[in-house]
DNA sequence: TCTTGAATAGTCAAAATTGACTAAGCGAGA
DNA sequence: TCTCGCTTAGTCAATTTTGACTATTCAAGA
């Protein structure tokens, strides 16, 4: 879910040929991901055949095959759905679990923020959960102690992002702020 | 990896039936694991096949085939094994990758912290990395801000833990510390 | 011109993982 | 005693994921 959040989110900006997709994920996200190549290509198979991403083989030069993959209407539709999907959750320590983060552009800004929130209300209430489970006996104690920083850790970066997002002024489009 | 080092320090601790191990995960370790019941049973299968674990069927009652499953030496040496390993290393955010966490005990208190302090070290170089990574141009800052604010929160806790357990007098077995 | 290595673009058999399913014993209440 | 639901204990076909492999183009240096 979170891989096809990734590579529509990436293919949004512009169509990509395989290679490409690959290369960037591999160099700049590789460390909130593990999509591997050959995932991504199947992946890639699976969007078509749900209509998502197009492709057609451009010929340039005299190379072989070269997939070029572009999002359809439906793939923006299914985009924008995975991402307040994403975000409206909270998934604990998760390889990818927080791809949504990277396109939350895509979103109009009351709408990121009614987001975060709900993000933020699912992350407290795992928290107060954790808290109060009873003390497992004994052993586990740092396991415990350690997921309980980490949720204390998340909880408060994530409302410091709802708080920035708040008090800065909404960047209008194509226009400056009225004075 | 991870999820060998669970079950194999769950049948450290004794030996147990397929139905116990399970139900012990579900209930106490779901937070930082996601190994489901049939892929324990293929992991269980297979550290058979090491000579890790040895199964028993046991008959009790007339109830049908109950496997219990019990830690072998060669078992608890590579728990052992295993455990320096995951101590020892850092892997960001990847579910499961504490579990070391939960059996810290079974180690000398000397070696526990000379491999948290290598953990620390291999932590500390991640971050060091990401923040002097060139800046990845305008998107994703909220991702990046995300996993230095995650890097730094690990860093800070393991300093702690590491600091608490060294000004911990070291627990004698059987016997009181001296005066 | 020849060679070598990097960039490009995948393929595929094997391995891992999962969700859905089966099935028997047992205790308690109708 | 019947049956209903919980505990116990897995199995397996289908899906997902991976690592290792194949190939072509191109640029640059020998």
């Amino acid at each position: 879910m979170e891989r096809e959040l990734l590579l529509l989110g990436l293919l949004r900006q512009g169509a990509m040929h395989g290679y490409q997709l690959n290369d960037f994920i591999e160099r700049n996200l590789a460390f909130c991901t593990d999509l591997k190549k050959s995932t991504a290509y199947v992946l890639l198979d699976k969007l078509q055949a749900r209509g998502w991403v197009t492709m057609q083989e451009a010929r340039a030069g005299n190379r072989p095959h070269k997939r070029v993959y572009s999002l359809t209407a439906a793939g923006e539709d299914a985009f924008q759905r995975l991402l307040r999907e994403n975000l409206g959750e909270f998934v604990a320590a998760k390889t990818g679990s927080d791809i949504g983060l990277a396109f939350i552009d895509a979103l109009p800004k009351r709408e990121a923020l009614r987001l975060l929130n709900r993000r933020r209300a699912a992350l407290a209430e795992q928290l107060t959960e954790f808290e109060s489970a009873p003390q497992h006996q004994g052993s586990y104690q740092l396991l415990i102690d350690h997921q309980l920083n980490y949720l204390r850790c998340e909880l408060e970066w994530l409302s410091q992002v709802i708080a920035r997002m708040q008090s800065r002024r909404v960047p209008l489009r194509r226009g400056s702020a009225r004075a």
